[in-house]
DNA sequence: CGTGCGAATGGTAGCGCTAACGTAGCCGCG
DNA sequence: CGCGGCTACGTTAGCGCTACCATTCGCACG
């Protein structure tokens, strides 16, 4: 139960591992790095080592010789706040293992030429590769500036438009069929439906979600009560005022996120319904907000932490990859979601109770 | 206009500015530290040189040659989730400039026996100094734990009472004040109070921060509405209900939080009542939820990312000192606060039309 | 005017790790 | 059997910076 493992002088080094492991210190370095041309016995030996001490490497000393990569960028522009809570967390858990500096940076300007502006100076500055979360992952001008800088860039979230480069994603388009067919099963038959930015590609990839599944049930999608939105709450209180005062509005409206979600709970209060008894409601992202309001959110989970981490490793990657030569010229990695039911949604009025279904299940 | 500033090989060293100032390698070092015993003159050349150059220091190089730190750990459990976002953005910030890596970890037990057990793997693993925002800045076990290991630890928004160790905050009780006197000031002579956490030292300065204002205006604060909440956007439904469905009600409603007051405002819309028009509902802390609802909430913004910010640069400059034999005893900063005013306040009902306040103040 | 002493600077030796090359040992081939 | 070529390692030389000590210089003092 020794514990010699705090950081700073007198910590083990790469070289008490080798010493354990009766070899040298190169080839503690290889084990853990590669481990090519080492023989299996070696490395065995050397893991146990590594395991016996409890030895980490020291990752400033590591980027030093390596003379590698020691910053990451990444430029965010005001999601929800809390997808850019748990971006964040994930990041820094991959930054961290790989021992390289995360540099963040707000781009909220809409302006193209700002955009450009931003990304311009926040490249020069230090970084070596950049990571875009939505909704900037979309953003053409940073895009193409980063590209003309020849700085490696993984979009996150961004639909699957942009066959170059790196992207880490979900599959939003499986995601919304299953919130959808959920919603089938429950009983409903009239569902409204409030999109998404229309600039994001995975508005349109949930709402070619919702109109599959329905039609997959032998619904038309056309006839179903639709409106705009643009992911803010603002826009979904005024698409959910829009739903709730047709002729005859829907027992179920499935908003593209959960802001808009939470506008229309907002509004249903108002005209003195009930949620869930007088009409489901439910959402996407399970973003803080699906559990900070009442009821809480029935949506879609992303795994986001997971995604950044999966955003900051297929970077690394890269940046290793160019070093020595072999750029990768196009890899995706889509992430798995999962429904989550909570109390914002249930069988329609009137309907004979069905049976509750419970839990995630995950894509 | 010469940019070689790109890191890896081939970055501009200290030697490289030695060389352009005439000096040599240690001198400089010595300049951007501490800068003791290094002539007035010779220090300008330096700094002129390092201007020209744009030079800045390598950092993995710097803290392996050092053996200092390298690992700060934040130890969280979910506050308001855009609390964190801007706190961890100001972190990452100072962390970077600092040249150390931010080591994350949740703690989202309330068991004391749990908290400790987490904390003790989190500090046994590699951390040197550990951050800990609220609310477990207020974790008696936690700090103990932190205590007996002899870590040491920097907590934010504390309110004041541990005169020990390293603390930043804001002065909520002046913050309170002043938000009391706006609703005063607006022609409110009916105000209820939803009180904070009671565990949370905050709460209580917030609590007489409000009663503090009426006095001073002549009213008598026990008379006043006054529920108990617990910061959650629940507590917040039970404490609105329970105000507005009094006798008489108040024209305005003070939420110890952001998320108590949007609790509020949705109370009030499913009893009919207007916000602003028919109650006032002013929140604190200024988190994205404040602008995510409608209507948009007039608040108290902490500066959440500043105070992460000289968080770190307190525990750092803490750490140094330690190393160099003078641990510091009790260091607080109290960072200012500031006064937004939005849409969810305005005079009361039937009042003449004031003249209307606009922009923020800064304490 | 020598001595002492502190202030200002330089030289040296690493921090822990990894490229890059060197060196054994082994195999297969002509 | 000698040579090329491979695999599995070890050796050497730093990466950029700072701790530590040595050195120089100026200046006050007896």
């Amino acid at each position: 139960m020794a514990r010699p493992s705090r950081r700073g002088r007198g910590a083990i080094t790469i070289e008490d591992v080798a010493r354990a492991a009766g070899v040298s210190a190169m080839t503690v370095s290889r084990v853990i790095n590669n481990g090519s041309n080492v023989r299996e016995s070696t490395r065995a030996a050397v893991l146990e080592a590594v395991e016996q001490l409890n030895y980490s490497p020291n990752t400033a000393a590591r980027s030093l010789a390596a003379g590698e990569a020691a910053h990451i960028g990444l430029l965010y522009a005001n999601p929800s706040a809390s997808y850019l809570a748990q971006f964040l967390i994930g990041a820094l858990h991959a930054a961290r293992s790989a021992g390289v500096h995360l540099v963040i940076e707000s781009c909220e300007s809409e302006d193209a030429d700002e955009q450009a502006e931003v990304t311009r100076r926040f490249a020069t500055s230090d970084v070596e590769g950049v990571v875009l979360p939505p909704p900037l992952s979309e953003s053409i001008p940073i895009l193409a500036e980063l590209d003309a800088m020849q700085i490696p860039v993984v979009t996150v979230a961004m639909g699957s438009a942009r066959a170059v480069g790196l992207n880490v994603r979900i599959d939003d388009h499986a995601a919304a069929m299953e919130m959808t067919r959920y919603l089938l099963e429950l009983g409903h038959r009239e569902i409204g439906f409030i999109k998404g930015h229309p600039n994001h590609v995975a508005s349109q990839d949930r709402y070619r979600g919702f109109c599959d599944a329905l039609n997959e049930a032998g619904l038309d999608c056309e006839k179903a009560p639709i409106e705009q939105g643009y992911f803010s709450y603002r826009s979904g209180l005024i698409a959910g005022e829009r739903i709730l005062s047709r002729a005859n509005p829907p027992s179920a409206i499935f908003a593209s996120n959960d802001d808009m979600a939470a506008a229309t709970i907002s509004v249903a209060h108002r005209r003195g319904l009930n949620v869930p008894q007088d009409l489901s409601i439910v959402g996407f992202d399970d973003t803080a907000l699906a559990t900070s309001i009442w009821p809480e959110l029935t949506t879609v989970k992303q795994p986001i932490a997971a995604m950044a981490e999966a955003a900051l490793e297929l970077l690394i990657a890269d940046l290793r990859q160019r070093r020595s030569g072999t750029p990768q010229k196009f890899v995706e990695r889509v992430l798995s979601h999962a429904m989550i039911i909570r109390e914002s949604s249930g069988p329609p009025p009137g309907a004979r109770p069905a049976k509750s279904r419970k839990g995630a299940k995950a894509s």
